[in-house]
DNA sequence: TGTCATGGATAGTATCAGTATCCATAAGCG
DNA sequence: CGCTTATGGATACTGATACTATCCATGACA
């Protein structure tokens, strides 16, 4: 497959997969001549996975590759494979509440974690954002919001727990890890629409059609 | 309190403040003289809340604008302005997948939807991302991870019905649509690093420490 | 044999979210 | 009163991100 046919079975302009090349999100073609090049299904298949974790899950060209970059790789840990993706999730924010409002919003989690027995590293990219999200509430005068944060972790966990369980019937390795970062960053897209369906069914019944 | 003095009071640099004033997002302090304005409480809190949406939930200025407009609007119904708070959220996705995986993957909402009784515009933003989302999957070769649909969709009309709890309290209605503007938006935050922070503990305890 | 596509390199563009600079005026201090 | 600093308002500039466009020498293929 030329460079040409592989755009237009995925739909991706020529100049965007040159793009794509030059940052190493796609592996070369195989030379076949000094201005030829040959693709195959794996740049297809690898192609789709580019564009639907940019467009669906909008996750930076930068991060992506870093994804790409541990997937390939068979000796990084499945638990470090998640690590990244979620490092790709997770915003990179700068302080937003007030002191007293990070200090109980640290406290909140803290307990939280414990009472659910989670194994959770100090330095989880998720752990900080969760933090910041309750003091900002907080702040906001929304304290209330993260009132149910129990049952929300308790539904948050069944969805774990179904994660989990769509994953491990995976049969190598390779498979099982490619499934747990899809399912990873794919899972928060699909999960939030899903969402905002529910929401939109909601709000339509209690206060919709004007 | 002067341009300076808000500037300390929310960590907000003062030539950010003043490209949010150009903007739009943050209304005009009162002018007492030609070069001099002050500004109050009211200015305080909406700078924490748009500094919220930007950095914790990464909603696009134009968009904050655009919540912040339905948010002082005291006409514009509920539902409405929960439909601007869910654009906001809701990626501006071109075509992704296959025509067949876009069908099977309608098909499957369609009928999801149908199963479980909501009523959900046609035109709703987060449809056509579920969509997107679960024809992804179908092609990355991950139509596993969609088999679960049902039951999540069951565990995300439980949380929605936290969120109408959590918010059905609030007396006036500026204040209700205050509370679901931000549990929409910033519960998408939570609830994502919450989801974040169960799998880590899940994958620390399963695959985890190398 | 001529037209078109290709690999590779380099340069340009659009958008976004601020930053920086300027100016005339005003506030606050000694 | 004078002097430094801050302010409102306008305009211009910056840095990051994700592409697009152009160019060139060569190669495919009709």
């Amino acid at each position: 497959m030329r460079i040409g046919e592989l755009s237009k079975a995925t739909d991706v302009p020529v100049p965007t997969i040159k793009y794509y090349l030059r940052e190493g999100l796609l592996p070369a073609g195989e030379l076949t001549s000094p201005n030829q090049a040959s693709y195959g299904e794996a740049h297809v298949r690898r192609l789709r996975l580019i564009r639907a974790l940019i467009e669906l899950a909008e996750v930076p060209v930068a991060q992506v590759k870093e994804i790409l970059e541990s997937l390939d790789s068979d000796t990084e840990p499945l638990h470090e494979q998640i690590g990244r993706a979620h490092r790709a999730l997770t915003p990179t924010r700068r302080l937003t509440a007030t002191d007293e409002a990070r200090a109980a919003a640290t406290a909140q989690v803290n307990e939280l974690i414990e009472r659910r027995g989670w194994t959770v590293e100090p330095e989880a990219p998720a752990l900080a954002t969760l933090v910041d999200t309750i003091a900002a509430m907080q702040t906001l005068g929304q304290a209330h919001l993260s009132e149910y944060l129990d049952a929300y972790a308790e539904a948050v966990e069944k969805f774990t727990e179904l994660d989990i369980a769509a994953v491990s019937a995976r049969p190598t390795r390779d498979q099982l890890a490619e499934s747990v970062v899809i399912g990873t960053i794919l899972g928060e897209t699909l999960l939030s629409s899903l969402r905002l369906l529910a929401q939109e069914s909601i709000s339509a019944k209690r206060w919709g059609r004007g």
